[in-house]
DNA sequence: CTCAAAATAGAACGTTCGTACTATTTTATG
DNA sequence: CATAAAATAGTACGAACGTTCTATTTTGAG
């Protein structure tokens, strides 16, 4: 039934020649839809979401928000994949900008921490949260979750390797990038569990000096 | 009407002179009832626990189970004071053991990350997964995990202090104590979401490393 | 402007939630 | 062993859950 949806949604996207932007009132509706889902999902998670509650946010009728996904754990799938775009565009291609090496793995923490306190986000980051939820269940929104951390912790072992190369260092690709989550995830609950506003410069610092703070320049 | 309970019961168990162990009927069920919790909110998330299906998992009834504790909110809480009671049997006196310095620091790491992964726990660790949960959330339960995070946090850095009285260290307790966090954390989302069995012992050279595993012997 | 198609609302379904109240069984004291 | 107290089961309640079905409104192409 889940793939009915999509189906339906792809043949309109790819209809509309006569709608240059591709966007149907559907789409653009999903979209706020999804934009609300996330800013509910970071304060309750992405497992409480609830339909009704989802609707009501949104000023629209219960089935009619359901329309557009079908199931909950549609919904759910989709608001992984908004924030998971999100994400993209607000921390992985930022950060791409800084040039390979030192100044990247900075940059990668920098906006990284950003946008786990980011105003849209008051409960904290929406996806690392879910990922403690849902690690021990089964099923799609596991995998989907487990899909985007993995592709992001291997994103940063590539930037670890390239500043390996580019730069004086000896980074172990795995140790920092285990190292980079777990800077993230202490941050995140220093700050928003024990409300520490000395978290995030904390984060920074430690990064820093993991990933060469303190090398010597080249001889 | 939560203090009631606590009250009654509290009470009873000093009235109790003719019972030597001091367990009641009621004592012994709760407690068996706390085990079943535990292990439930290992893999469901101790927000996602309800009343009905502890109450079945437990085979009792619904109403029989909540005559207990009186809310749900009082079953989360005591839920999460049995978790930190366990972590103290299983992990911080354990770790006190070890005598104090770098010992004690790596004992510290040990024991937490098998707490993680005991068969007990096969969702993993009940209160960082309910630090997620509750962080963007208000009320007694996330005022709980607060407290009983904060004072292990505390009690990392105490263990870091002495570490470098005793010991020939020179670690910053706050930034080692995020470490510490962190790297558990990484390794919690490494094991339970990504399922590398790798992530326990990279976690352990990582925080041997950090603590100082390459300081110099005293001159 | 027309009018089929798409989007949304409304109502209803069976289920489960947390909680309250009342029986009934079990415990443990005197 | 009797018996009050405590522990548990049973039942019921309103609310909210996800889902489905049928109106009704809105959209946008011809």
């Amino acid at each position: 039934m889940q793939e009915s949806f999509h189906t339906v949604r792809t043949t309109i996207m790819l209809n509309a020649d006569s709608n240059p932007k591709g966007m149907t009132k559907a789409n653009r509706t999903r979209a706020q839809i999804l934009d609300v889902a996330q800013r509910d999902a970071s304060i309750l998670g992405i497992d409480a979401l609830t339909i009704g509650g989802l609707a009501k946010s949104c000023g629209l009728s219960k089935s009619g928000l359901n329309a557009h996904f079908g199931s909950k754990e549609a919904l759910q799938l989709a608001v992984i994949d908004a924030a998971a775009m999100r994400f993209r565009i607000e921390v992985a291609e930022p950060a791409l900008i800084a040039p390979p090496g030192r100044a990247r793995l900075l940059a990668i923490m920098e906006y990284w921490i950003d946008w786990s306190q980011h105003p849209s986000r008051p409960g904290g980051c929406q996806l690392i949260s879910a990922a403690f939820d849902f690690d021990g269940l089964q099923g799609v929104v596991r995998d989907s979750l487990n899909a985007w951390i993995t592709q992001w912790r291997n994103g940063i072992k590539v930037c670890v390797s390239e500043a390996n190369a580019v730069g004086n260092l000896k980074l172990e690709p795995e140790h920092t990038a285990t190292l980079a989550f777990g800077t993230y995830m202490a941050q995140h609950i220093e700050w928003h569990l024990m409300k520490d506003e000395t978290a995030p410069h904390r984060a920074m610092e430690s990064w820093r000096e993991a990933v060469g703070g303190h090398q010597r320049p080249t001889p």
